[in-house]
RNA sequence: GGGCAGUUAGCUCAGCGGUAGAGCGGCAGUUUUACACACUGUUGGUCGGGGGUUCGAUCCCCUCACUGCCCACCA
């Protein structure tokens, strides 16, 4: 490549590669391959969606899996698709319907609305996709899958009638979570429990056998009275045993009074309210069993969508239930029976989606009970799963423990249709054939189910059903799986499951749990705040290896992340700064793709670069083992920054300076090595750059994503690269104390404490920026002293500092390091300290007594030599 | 009501038994021939409070206080 430019510029560069790596299917996973396998399955994002910062974080961390996968010589399967997501897709297609057309679906009718989705999704199915690629992901795109596939779309219908078969599910008319939004069943999952501040009516209902008595009774939520069919008091309650099998008159609808029974019920908290409870069995989950057990009628006083249907009486009657709510407590004020209400704060459990309160609601539904719930924890428990972070083992398990059948059924049309048939004469016991659960139709005169199942009686198939044969064969089990912690109940636990059930294998190895991602005031990244930025945005503003980069630096595991821009800004800073240290070695000439510094004489500088290159490897060895990203990225980071351009880079220029050939054939040897290493490793977290500079500093022709994952070396490390740059530090320190400007050439001076230090003259003078460095037996008349690890270095300030100042700055040293010496020697006085701790924890404590002491003494000389 | 996290420099976070760290920000200086998306120097902390274990505790134990999540049928 010509010299490269001299700030690395994104744009073009992430195109480029990309399409490159398309076109010579790079991603492409070959089941026949020889190769070690390595796989993992996207978790499918709505077809509909559009990248958040949650994808992105997710997303990045697969492809550092697959990448790094293939780096070490995997054949690697990294399954992409989406998920058709049935309320949150049926939700925005009808919205667009009504916004458009002024229709709602039922005015289409199921087959054209149907028709209305698939375009939808046609059109804006690919958005999510194209934006995973920008942001570099290297899935296998020839396999994509979507949930409503035909193929897979089968397989969901074949789990059902197995299952079916199998006697796990079965219908029924239960208590379910009903959104009088959305008109559909809910899963106990979908439900969020949101925190209300709320009222608490006190109304009182007259005893029928004893006329003139009352009971209180405290709820918060009047509106159902109507369909109150019981009252229920602890039977071990002293205050209301008497009243158990009497009657109380129910007040509401006006014109229809009955009475009802009182019954006793455990079930009834005798420190809550007045401890007497209302009993609506149908419209509450307790009150439900309460009814069952007691034999209530059930009085379904709603309709569907939330308001109020004609039981409710002729005053209610159409009324929003929030409506009815207030109403119900006037009416009970007017009637003289409402005692009081009290401000009350309580939970109620809202839709996921619509985000209104759920109403519980007596339906005919499908349930499942779940397969191979021991398995499954068995699986965890055993560590035959591993999570991570490990505490969501608990969770899990907790949930497991106390699993409750699913709801699989929705009253929605967007999704899979429940493969069940039941005969047109409708049926009866008598006449009819019992429904048929089959995938194809029984023939004429039978009708399909209208339900559709819950969007994640497909997902949870999504390990296994994604793949044919041949893939499941070499890619299945899968590796890892990388997952929000908010679906290990919807998705993970239900994978697990389903994987054991279908394959008689787990679905994965490990489990990866990224942090949620929010906002800097740690408030949830949602689009009504306004508050999750546009990783497209980011991306064109500092490159998709900079947002990568930087997020990943700052995810630690399974913390959540307040993320800031300053962050990926960082991000795009330090892809800069690796970009222009390649920048600078390249100007130095040709690079070597082998080099091999072994061959070489190193100077003592290399020689530390290579040990510390060792030391970050193992550092990200470390880091990978225990998924933990940050520390990989940190580590890239910390060697890059800090070992390689501040430490390694300012130092080799002396010798790219100087005229000692063999010295900067080592010293470029070493660079090369470095380089070569630090793009490998690198690659997974900034795929584009990485490819870029691989090809553009000459390390190879093809596509360093095959190119091998380097292997810890054993340079030893040279202690006096420390003590020299700790020297420099404390020279340019003294520049700045007598505020010289860092660009002011001086002429200074050293007193070696070693021979070593002659080679490394150069350097030290590069590093100091001195017009003249001289070697000195004694300091220079009127010169500022510094004592260092590898000598005592002189700055000449004739005329700005006299011997007094100086001797004064050199004693106020002195105190400090008295002070240190102090300390170390308090602790060793220490009778305890010495026979407690641990013999090498002592003599490091002498050791750093001796090093303060011999600074000590070396700054005495230094004033003993300014007269 | 249970459970799980978190509380360390102005901000975002590392560290998790032996002299408190990074990045950003702030301050001062530098356009020194890779990089101002940079370099140099520097300023910031009784590591949430209180107990305990230990020769020694930011790190282990107990307890309290906030903060955030998850689970749970208190009307």
């Amino acid at each position: 490549m010509s010299e490269i430019p001299k700030s690395y510029e994104p744009t073009a560069v992430e195109e480029k590669w990309y399409a490159r790596w398309l076109e010579d299917g790079c991603f492409v996973a070959d089941p026949t391959s020889p190769k070690p396998a390595y796989s993992l399955v996207i978790p499918p994002p709505n077809v509909t969606g559009v990248l958040t910062l949650g994808h992105v974080l997710n997303n990045t961390i697969q492809d550092i899996l697959a990448r790094r996968a293939r780096l070490r010589g995997h054949e690697v399967l990294w399954l992409p698709g989406t998920d058709h997501a049935g309320i949150a897709t049926q939700t925005v297609v009808e919205r667009q319907l009504r916004k458009d057309e002024k229709k709602t679906r039922h005015d289409l009718g199921r087959d054209a609305f149907l028709e209305r989705v698939w375009q939808w999704k046609e059109k804006h199915g690919g958005i999510i996709i194209n934006q995973l690629k920008k942001l570099g992901c290297s899935c296998d795109w020839t396999r994509e899958r979507f949930t409503m596939d035909a193929d897979y779309a089968r397989k969901v219908q074949e789990v059902f009638v197995d299952l079916y078969a199998k006697g796990l599910i079965y219908r029924g008319t239960r208590m379910v979570n009903w959104c009088p939004v959305s008109l559909t069943a809910l899963s106990d999952e979908e439900v969020i429990p949101k925190p209300q501040k709320g009222v608490l009516y006190h109304f009182k209902v007259e005893v029928v056998e004893e006329p003139g008595t009352f009971l209180e009774i405290a709820t918060t939520r009047p509106e159902t009275i109507m369909g109150d069919t019981g009252v229920a008091v602890n039977p071990r309650d002293p205050r209301y045993q008497r009243f158990i099998g009497l009657h109380v008159r129910r007040p509401l609808p006006l014109d229809n009074q009955p009475a009802i029974p009182i019954v006793g019920d455990d079930a009834v908290d005798f420190e809550f309210g007045t401890g007497v409870l209302k009993v609506t069995p149908a419209h509450d989950k307790v009150d439900y069993e309460i009814g069952r057990r007691h034999d209530l009628a059930v009085l379904d006083v709603m309709n569907p969508d939330g308001t109020m249907n004609d039981l409710a009486g002729a005053d209610f009657v159409g009324l929003d239930r929030f409506e009815a709510r207030v109403k119900a407590a006037a009416e009970l004020a007017e009637l003289g029976l409402l005692v009081k209400e009290e401000a009350y704060d309580n939970t109620v459990g809202f839709s996921e989606r619509a985000d209104v309160p759920i109403e519980p609601r007596l339906s005919e539904q499908w349930f499942l009970r779940y397969p191979q719930t021991g398995e499954a924890r068995a699986a965890v428990r055993d560590g035959l799963i591993r999570f991570f972070p490990d505490r969501w083992e608990k969770v899990y398990d907790h949930w497991l423990e106390n699993i409750q059948d699913w709801c699989i059924s929705r009253q929605l049309w967007w999704g899979h249709r429940i493969p069940v048939w039941y005969e047109d004469s409708g049926y009866t016991p008598e006449t009819s054939s019992a429904p048929r659960c089959q995938i194809d139709s029984p023939g004429e005169g039978w009708t399909q189910d209208t339900d559709v199942l819950d969007t994640w009686f497909s997902s949870w198939l999504w390990a296994h059903d994604t793949m044919d044969a041949a893939t499941r064969a070499k890619f299945y089990p899968t590796n890892v799986l990388v997952t929000g912690p908010d679906i290990i109940f919807f998705w993970v636990a239900r994978m697990i499951m389903a994987g054991l059930e279908y394959t008689g294998e787990v679905p994965f190895r490990d489990v990866f749990f990224t942090g949620i991602i929010r906002d800097k005031q740690g408030r949830k990244m949602s689009k009504s705040l306004g508050n999750s930025p546009d990783p497209l945005d980011l991306i064109a503003k500092v490159g998709a290896d900079g947002l990568r980069f930087g997020l990943m630096r700052i995810a630690p595991q399974g913390q959540d992340i307040k993320f800031d821009e300053s962050q990926v800004i960082e991000g795009r800073n330090f892809c800069n700064k690796f970009w222009n240290a390649c920048r600078f070695r390249q100007l130095q000439g040709p690079i070597d793709p082998d080099a091999d510094p072994s061959t070489h004489t190193l100077s003592i500088f290399a020689r530390d670069l290579l040990a510390r290159l060792d030391a970050t490897i193992t550092r990200i060895e470390d880091g990978y083992a225990a998924y933990r990203f940050n520390d990989v990225a940190q580590a890239l980071y910390d060697f890059v920054w800090g070992e390689f351009c501040d430490r390694f880079i300012e130092v080799a220029k002396a010798d790219f300076f100087g005229n000692d050939p063999a010295r900067k054939a080592g010293t470029l040897a070493a660079i090369d090595y470095t380089l070569r290493r630090v793009l490998l490793l690198l690659h997974p977290y900034a795929p584009f750059i990485t490819e870029e500079l691989w090809h553009g500093l000459g390390f190879g022709t093809t596509t360093i994503q095959f190119s091998g994952w380097p292997e810890v070396g054993d340079t030893i490390g040279d202690s006096r690269v420390d003590a020299f740059h700790a020297a420099v530090s404390q020279a340019r320190n003294l520049r700045a104390t007598y505020n010289l400007p860092s660009n002011k050439k001086l002429a200074w001076s050293v007193r070696p404490a070693g021979d070593w230090l002659a080679n490394e003259l150069p350097a030290l003078k590069l590093l100091l920026n001195a017009e003249t460095l001289a070697v000195v037996d004694f300091a220079p008349a009127g010169a500022a002293v510094c004592v260092t690890p590898i000598g005592e270095i002189h700055l000449p300030l004739a005329g700005v500092v006299d011997a007094a100042t100086e001797k004064t700055r050199l004693a106020g040293e002195v105190k400090k390091v008295e002070a240190e010496i102090a300390k170390v020697r308090a602790k060793l006085a220490s009778e305890t300290f010495v026979s407690g701790a641990p013999a090498a924890v002592v003599e490091e404590h002498r050791q750093r007594e001796r090093q303060w002491e011999e600074r000590l003494d070396a700054l005495h000389k230094a004033i003993q030599a300014l007269g």
